[in-house]
DNA sequence: CACACTTACGATATTCGTAAGGATT
DNA sequence: AATCCTTACGAATATCGTAAGTGTG
């Protein structure tokens, strides 16, 4: 037997109005039809729910517990209902997002606000983390999808290219880099350099950038905000990507493009291959390539990407 | 929205199977026709539940909400529809009887025997006591109907006659009165009497067939029990009705027919009025009717009802 | 080209509302 | 007589299955 939430509703209209012609304008039904209902549900169930006389309408015993059943019934198909067009329209749900801790720090705070925003009702969850542990988290499911530099696996993973960083000289005032026009790789060779971990993309990116030239490492941290500190103090310079810039700039540092072709690092949007976004997700997904990284306008006046 | 048993089978169908048409097979449609309904139940929803590609169905992250709410949801709705079969069918269910002392050591037990072998899942509960007891819990609606002797307010209840019990003297063996051919109610009145409670439905019947003429009682108890004893021990005679005469007889005590015209206790089922009795009550109340306690052929060969 | 889902369409069932019927107060 | 549920019946609607269409591996 089929029974729906409609026929719910017309037994439970019944049972409160204990009259036929009312219960059938409360379920927008004409009596006859609303009669015929019922006695379609009666015969589905293979007993009466109702006895009718003339004057009085009112559950059979066993009626009455199919009532308070089918309240509850009602009410969880109306919630389930409720619920799958709440997380569809993004008035519920969560996302969970990875994102380097540049990114994490710098650019995305703006876009969750905005997010957030626009879908008050959606929990959102944030993972600053080096791109090995934003992939890892992807293909954990822990997250829906990652901000990082490297692409995993093809069949594994999809990706979008976000944006381009281009890679910046950060020195102190009054350092001899300060006055150079066009910043070369090669010149910062001889100086001595505050870097980020090895195991960071920056670093990484550095590396394959100087080869074969030598950096000279006075000192090897993990977060950027080290990194503006002990350039401050004069102990090196360092090379960063644009969008840590604001670590430095905030520090009152010299920030000059480097004049290097190829020189980049890239971030991309990292998700499952397999199965879509959640409609919560996609949604964040969607605004993080609206609201691009903005490449600031370079010396040599050019931008980074199109 | 009309959201059906029908529906949600389908939706889990289409989830395990993974494939359209297989689904289809299990829900008894065709391919198509099963397409449209899952196109239909999204479109009532407002978003995709599956994500197809030619080769592949499977759940959208939404989707995945729905399904288990979906097999809840389905499984009480089957839960209820059997419940409620089960309620209709007498194999579930219910049912409290009170009745007289009397009928609830003697004749009722075979009765709620037989019950029980056709309906093995229902329930009973007994409540002896007498008459006003009984009439106190049909109206407190602790039980569904009564066995008593006395018929309450015609409004309030719905009696009708289970049966006619005649009064019968009961004296030890060697008495005088166990001699006696014809025994008359003016016979007795110079034996002493032992007697029941004067709440007893038994002793009010006697009272009134005795006046004006005064009865010599020596004692009054509660149970049917102690008279037999006191009667059996030669304290006194009494005069009980016959559906209490299994009491005497395992005593070994003479009972005799009382000559008496209207000198016998009505019986009657008492439910109440409003509602119906629910279908375990009703098959008990009807095998009540069925197996009528006997009347025992009485010596002057009349039968007490027809 | 084979498989799987969708669309098209005519046939069948179901459901609907109006009007008449019947029972009860 | 008034009220309320049921039955009758033609019309509108929904659902079904067959067959053709479309897209993907």
């Amino acid at each position: 037997m089929n029974l729906g939430s409609r026929d719910l509703r017309a037994v439970i209209a019944l049972v409160e109005e204990r009259n036929f012609t009312r219960a059938a304008q409360r379920c927008h039904l004409s009596q006859p039809a609303f009669s015929a209902l019922i006695r379609t549900i009666e015969e589905g169930l293979g007993a009466r729910l109702f006895e009718r006389s003339t004057r009085n309408v009112e559950l059979t015993p066993e009626g009455r517990l199919f009532e308070s059943s089918a309240r509850r019934a009602l009410a969880d198909l109306d919630a389930m209902v409720d619920d799958f067009r709440d997380h569809a329209t993004r008035r519920k749900g969560r996302v969970a997002v990875a994102a380097l801790p540049s990114l994490a720090a710098g650019w995305l705070p703006a876009v969750l606000a905005e997010y957030r925003r626009r879908y008050p009702g959606i929990e959102l969850e944030l993972f600053d983390t080096l791109s090995d542990g934003c992939i890892a988290l992807v293909r954990g499911k822990r997250v829906d999808f990652a901000l990082a530099s490297a692409a995993g696996d093809d069949a594994e993973f999809s990706t979008e290219v976000l944006c381009s960083d281009g890679f910046y000289l950060v020195c102190p005032h009054g350092h001899p880099l300060a006055a150079v026009d066009k910043v070369r790789v090669k010149d910062l060779q001889r100086h001595p350099f505050v870097h980020l971990a090895r195991s960071s993309s920056v670093r990484q990116h550095l590396e394959a950038a100087f080869h074969p030239l030598r950096m000279r490492t006075v000192l090897e941290v993990e977060h950027l905000a080290s990194v503006a500190g002990l350039v401050k103090a004069g102990l090196g310079i360092t090379v960063v990507p644009e969008l840590t810039l604001f670590h430095f700039e905030r520090a009152g540092l010299v920030v000059k493009p480097l004049q290097a072709r190829g020189l980049a690092r890239t971030i991309y949007l990292v998700r499952r291959r397999s199965g879509r976004l959640s409609a919560a997700a996609q949604a964040l997904y969607d605004l993080a390539l609206e609201r691009l990284p903005a490449p600031r306008r370079r010396r040599a006046g050019r931008r980074l990407i199109g």
